[in-house]
DNA sequence: TAGGCCATCTGGTCCT
DNA sequence: AGGACCAGATGGCCTA
């Protein structure tokens, strides 16, 4: 993405010149940054793998353009407390564990419904559960 | 062109 | 001492 990654920048800072006392402190510095730049690509990296892995299991509304970071972490959070709803409903308690388990997703523009089977009896009754994407405001 | 999103660099802090 | 983590700064890309 960047145009001048690993060439500009990994040729150790010029504005904030480390304390180098000798051009061999100098270089073992430099050398020192480096490192660490490099250690930070890679966490970084590894933090958006992670992101990566949760959109592909998060609803993607529809839409073609994927989650940002900041939706990808909104959008997992109502996620959950949707599944915990439906687990923690009374009325699972009555059914088969399979019954619970035929989820069906019906994405709308601005939110997400679940659909799941519960028993009224003899019956089974599908009830659906709608969830919202809420950003937080800070 | 402005604003959103992102990757990268950097210095500080904490931990082993 | 060195690595991990974090937050701020910076600059590039993309879209409305």
């Amino acid at each position: 993405m960047k145009s001048c990654q690993n060439s500009c920048s990994d040729s150790g800072s010029e504005s904030s010149e480390p304390d180098s006392k000798t051009p061999e402190k100098y270089e073992v510095a430099t050398r020192r940054r480096m490192a660490a730049n490099a250690r930070e690509r890679k966490r970084m990296q590894g933090l958006n793998t992670a992101f990566d892995r949760l959109r592909k299991v998060v609803p993607q509304w529809g839409r073609d353009k994927k989650l940002s970071k900041y939706e990808t972490l909104q959008m997992a959070l109502s996620y959950i407390m949707a599944l915990n709803r439906i687990l923690t409903d009374p009325r699972r308690h009555a059914a088969p564990h399979r019954q619970w388990l035929d989820l069906q997703f019906e994405v709308q523009p601005d939110s997400c419904l679940l659909r799941y089977d519960h028993p009224t009896g003899q019956d089974f009754v599908q009830s659906t559960l709608s969830y919202h994407f809420d950003p937080v405001h800070s």
